[in-house]
DNA sequence: GACGTTTTAGACAATGGCGTCTAATTTTAC
DNA sequence: GTAAAATTAGACGCCATTGTCTAAAACGTC
């Protein structure tokens, strides 16, 4: 049904060869099969047909199940991470074009980093198998939105020292803004499903507007869009 | 370990007699079970020990595992729904002391609707067995988070009308309404947590105080609590 | 107290998945 | 080309689970 890409298509940029080619082409079947199955339903199996590779060579890499399940896991909380700082370093520096900056960025951290699919990945197994491995996932939950929440709200202080905004608590100032950036794209990311980029774009402009509305210094809000409340009716 | 309760003491109020009773405990252990270990993971044998009941008994009443999970998410999106259209007929109707009838408003229904057993529940199994299962979830989502937002704009309409608000999208404000009021517990509520009372009233505060500086008359923004920004720092 | 219904415990076959093993084959390195 | 390493297909034992069946026990009602 789903054309499920062969596992050479599936690795991009250099090809890894060797025994790392196998390695990666099982950890992404099993990150695939996992996320649809949990880790009850999921059969070693299926896992080394989605990988076209032998279950030996499963057990050949892993273990056991639970072995590799932690690899799989580890192997995409690492990528998330380092997608999610990449996209981190791209917050607007200068205060110009507030609006502008902060909806594109918005659009990138929900495209990347939430939306994408690692972030559905992890969302659901943090759910499903997070009291089963409370360790496992909690580094994540540190590293991971833990440092997001931390870095945002630094970066939103350095905004609000410019006076370009206005914020009595930045950590919570960090926290309401990826709220809203996800408020018009809730049911979406609960389903796992994947927005359009116009949905992606009309979710954040809405959150970016209605945070500049609440932080915004009020001044520069009128200022530099004086068409904001007449273009936002249609 | 976490000490489970006895059956008779689970169903509070009032005793439905007779086979209905069993009916009940089945579905609420199965509840539980299927929560914590998913479709796939969850075994009747759990279920049937859980319920303090045998496994014939079971299937006595459900033809087979999948017709139990059906009539448990049915019972339990039952449940839900009637709780979120409790809640939603206590929104504030008058427009003095906005913010804390407001916030209220808000602890009622991330306590009773989104960190509740029921909320967890429903949001573990949409996200493990939604696709398995779309109609009989694209219901629920109709029924309870879509008639929500239809009915907190709305709402939010009325104050708008009266004045108390200031409002360009009634169902964007709605949805971020929602959104900010989980701000505080997003990792929480992914967790499965229970947020504690201080914590719900917190969260509810922080999000209110930024919904109405978005949304908020300007003038009865400051006429109702001047010592606002002062109180917050600390 | 007697009768019909419901529940119970346990046995049972069937299924399917996990993890091991082996022997043959392919790939890689030199 | 050859030797070592990796991979493969398939068979295998083991165990857990599903769903059925049966005979005994408990229950409720009259």
């Amino acid at each position: 049904m789903k054309d499920r890409m062969t596992p050479a298509a599936r690795m991009t940029g250099h090809t890894q060869r060797g025994q790392c080619a196998k390695r990666m082409s099982i950890l992404d079947s099993a990150a695939d099969v996992f996320c649809r199955q949990g880790f009850a339903g999921a059969s070693i199996d299926e896992i080394a047909a989605v990988a076209c590779v032998s279950r030996q060579t499963i057990y050949n890499h892993y273990r056991e199940k639970e072995t590799l399940f932690v690899a799989v896991v580890e192997d995409v909380m690492n990528r998330a991470n380092a997608m999610l700082f990449s996209v981190l370093s791209t917050f607007p520096e200068r205060a110009d074009d507030l609006e502008d900056e902060l909806t594109a960025f918005a659009v990138r951290l929900n495209k990347n980093c939430i939306c994408n699919h690692d972030g559905k990945f992890l969302r659901k197994l943090v759910q499903t198998e997070g009291e089963r491995y409370p360790h496992l996932f909690e580094s994540w939950r540190q590293q991971g939105p833990g440092k997001l929440i931390t870095a945002l709200s630094a970066l939103f202080a350095r905004l609000a020292h410019k006076g370009a905004l206005v914020i009595d608590d930045f950590d919570v100032a960090a926290r309401q803004f990826v709220a809203l950036g996800n408020a018009d794209l809730q049911m979406m990311i609960l389903l796992g499903a994947t927005p359009t980029d116009e949905e992606l774009e009309k979710a954040a402009r809405n959150a970016v507007r209605t945070f500049l509305k609440a932080y915004g210094r009020p001044e520069a809000e009128q200022a530099g869009h004086p068409s904001q409340l007449a273009a936002i009716s249609g």
